[in-house]
DNA sequence: AAAATTTATATCGCGAGCGATATAAATTCT
DNA sequence: AGAATTTATATCGCTCGCGATATAAATTTT
């Protein structure tokens, strides 16, 4: 198939409207947590391994510094994480989560049943969400691999 | 297999990253031709079909209009596209290429194909992206339907 | 026909997301 | 050791994405 000009053949616009309209989805459960979206993402990569530098958070969710550190600037100031300039290299800022960012994962602890609830439906399986995925990493292996070389 | 409140676990994050990283990967394509990915994705719709209402270009991008106007606005101000209100329903705002515009559709002719050789690979075939595209419409079709219901 | 409701678009405010750039600490080079 | 380079994080300025709200025109109700 020749690729063309129409938004129903390109790659990209599927992803990018998929993406957005999970998010949609996420966010009244994320509202009972008072987190946006990419904020829970931070907190999955801290409920996984605490204290660890920014470089750590920005390579797990393929994002820049630039972005990483508003974010954790509003988690800290919403009481979550703190951060602080390590010992051994005083140019990495370590982040841990504070008692109430640890004890917030109690709550989310049902998100991800819920959301697959969500997702499930007569025309998609558990299945074809496993291909999916599998699929989904080979690209962003791909494409990050680019993007580093 | 449970779903749990790991990273690699999740859905969301797989294809959160890959929208990303793959408007990353256009981004040096578009700059050629002066426009950002969401402005890209909307001259797409209007090379497909002209002279239509906001409200046309809103349900195709799944784009909410408060998202979509301003866009407008600043393509409109880049000499690409006009707004006027339409003669039968005063309320329509209907939006029409101008010649640029429409010139601009031949420099992006090539790009469709280009960024098809990037997301190719070893791990990756072109029956792979097919079967993405369209586990990822499902997607789509489940996820908008919740919403207007 | 006047009032109430719906529809189509726009404005406001805020949190991402990122390119470009800045700063400070560590490392490497000479 | 001092200079140059690299590394880790942060700041700035812009566009997007969206919830909440506003406005004006059309439609429906009474």
């Amino acid at each position: 198939m020749e690729p063309t000009l129409k938004l129903a053949d390109q790659i990209c616009f599927p992803l990018y409207a998929a993406s957005r309209l999970i998010t949609r989805k996420y966010t009244p459960y994320l509202d009972q947590l008072g987190l946006s979206y990419p904020q829970y993402l931070v907190m999955l990569v801290l409920w996984e391994t605490d204290q660890v530098p920014v470089s750590f958070i920005v390579q797990q969710l393929l994002l820049n510094t630039n972005t990483v550190t508003p974010l954790l600037q509003r988690l800290e100031a919403m009481g979550m994480l703190t951060r602080k300039k390590s010992r051994e290299d005083e140019r990495k800022v370590i982040v841990s989560l504070t008692a109430k960012g640890r004890k917030l994962k109690e709550q989310a602890a049902t998100i991800p049943s819920e959301m697959a609830a969500c997702l499930l439906s007569k025309d998609i399986t558990a299945a074809d969400l496993g291909a999916l995925v599998q699929t989904l990493n080979q690209l962003i292996a791909t494409l990050n691999e680019e993007e580093a070389g």
